[in-house]
DNA sequence: TTTGACCTTATACCTTGGTGCAAGGTGTAG
DNA sequence: CTACACCTTGCACCAAGGTATAAGGTCAAA
């Protein structure tokens, strides 16, 4: 794939393409046409989407760069990055309680729970506290 | 609490507050002091966590003053608010989706699944696919 | 009553994550 | 061989979300 075609394909700018791999977000592709033109294959598209995943779920560029390093880790992943990455899911998890809490006043809300408090008692406030 | 004390108690610098303030996502709080000093109460400091941890959630500041408003929605929640909070839950629903295969690709990581593969089959790429 | 810590507004600047434009190269169709 | 669509790099610009700085006001303690 060239990469408008996969700009097109995962519904995005070109010129973002470019600017993740200057980045180091994105491997090089191999070059074809006299060595100028990006060719890219389903790896780098795969990678792409997660980027794209990653962002929505309020992960910096730089921490996406660290998620996808975890993986790279060899076998016995080194203790600094098993650190990081048993950071990663304690962040994770507390993302995922915080969604449901959210979640729940939404639904709540949706189904006609009508008592609104005032703002000391408000559903939606409390639902992300500590 | 004056800005000072309610930016220290959330850890944040005071110019964001009063960023907030014109943003529209915190409320004018009372004034003291021949009328010059910003007062705040703890529903501004449970505001202001709530922002906070929306944001981490990946929520820009326009979708948490959205989120925000339809707290304020009154008894019959209106026809086009109840769309909203329903395209919110389906969005929240993805994201808990999302972040749980990325927490289990990240578990196995750390538990030492050797067999990384080639980046054809890589489980932290293929973790957030459609 | 002066000093020091903190407040006020206004305005300028910074970082992140892109996006657009210019000047030129490439490659296929007619 | 000319058009046209698309590629290249480099650089400028943009929006969001802050952060810093300047010039001045307030207040409590010494």
């Amino acid at each position: 794939m060239i990469i408008g075609e996969l700009a097109k394909k995962v519904g995005v700018n070109p010129q973002t393409l470019r600017y993740y791999e200057r980045k180091g977000l994105l491997p090089e592709p191999w070059r074809v046409g006299s060595g100028r033109y990006r060719m890219y294959g389903s790896e780098h598209e795969a990678r792409l989407r997660f980027i794209f995943r990653a962002k929505e779920l309020g992960f910096s560029l730089k921490e996406i760069e660290m998620l996808i390093s975890l993986q790279d880790a060899p076998v016995a992943i080194c203790d600094e990055m098993k650190a990081q990455a048993e950071a990663k899911v304690a962040d994770i998890d507390r993302k995922i309680r915080d969604l449901r809490s959210l979640r729940r006043v939404l639904a709540k809300q949706i189904e006609g729970c009508t008592k609104t408090g005032t703002s000391k008692n408000c559903p939606m406030l409390a639902a992300l506290e500590d």
